[in-house]
DNA sequence: TAAATATATAACAATATACTTATATGCGCA
DNA sequence: TGCGCATATAAGTATATTGTTATATATTTA
């Protein structure tokens, strides 16, 4: 007998709808092995806050991330209570860093603005 | 060095997207071993014959399927030529059988009148 | 060749999604 | 308390998605 783990398709298929998008799968990357705040977003995606806060939204939704309040500031990580968390590494490993993002942020000073 | 596939994210998202719905999910899974052919699918999923055809396709455009004609059937099986075809066997892996779908058709005789 | 069956495509309607702008909320600090 | 900043939510709009029905195409068989 295997240890295998089994998901249900019906909450499968949800999982995969919200990674399913090119903004949430890369925010999921950044987020792989560090946290980011909301306004690093808004930065690294050049999209208004709004779009950015819903986005992080529909991945909270469905527990793939948690969110920690520090002061003014929210910030993002992977949920590691997630019954899709191993998973969700498994995949994670398998796209390229995005670290160069975090990188140009910091070279223009965007991101020290909160952290 | 490890042999580590990498996707871009930009060819993920739309995979994590056709998946990302209950009904080509399960397709995914009841062709995961042998092929259906699109009137399987229909009595199964109990959806109009242009609803199933218009999932299989979604499913074919990124290449996650092929189909195959036999006579008047057009019958569709995994695409071992996919550059996802390992990674999408890992993830139907840890999705529950759904040959009771198939079983039950059998039962029904409706099996029977393409294959 | 014509009829019957299986499948694909077209056209349309209802709903969902992903943005936008405007506004509300929450926190820190003067 | 009141202002400024960060974030969330609301409301609206454009577009995408998913189903439907009608129709076209392909194959088998009489």
């Amino acid at each position: 007998m295997t240890t295998k783990t089994e998901f249900q398709i019906e909450k499968a298929a949800p999982i995969f709808k919200v990674l399913g998008d090119k903004t949430r799968l890369t925010m999921m990357k950044l987020i792989e092995n560090q946290t980011c705040c909301v306004c690093e977003f808004v930065e690294i995606f050049q999209m208004s806050q709004p779009s950015i806060s819903q986005h992080l939204r529909k991945l909270r939704d469905v527990g793939l991330i948690k969110e920690e309040r520090k002061g003014q500031w929210v910030f993002y990580s992977l949920n590691h209570e997630s019954e899709w968390f191993v998973f969700m590494k498994s995949i994670l490993e398998q796209l390229p860093s995005q670290e160069e993002k975090l990188i140009e942020l910091e070279k223009n000073g965007a991101r020290i603005t909160c952290c």
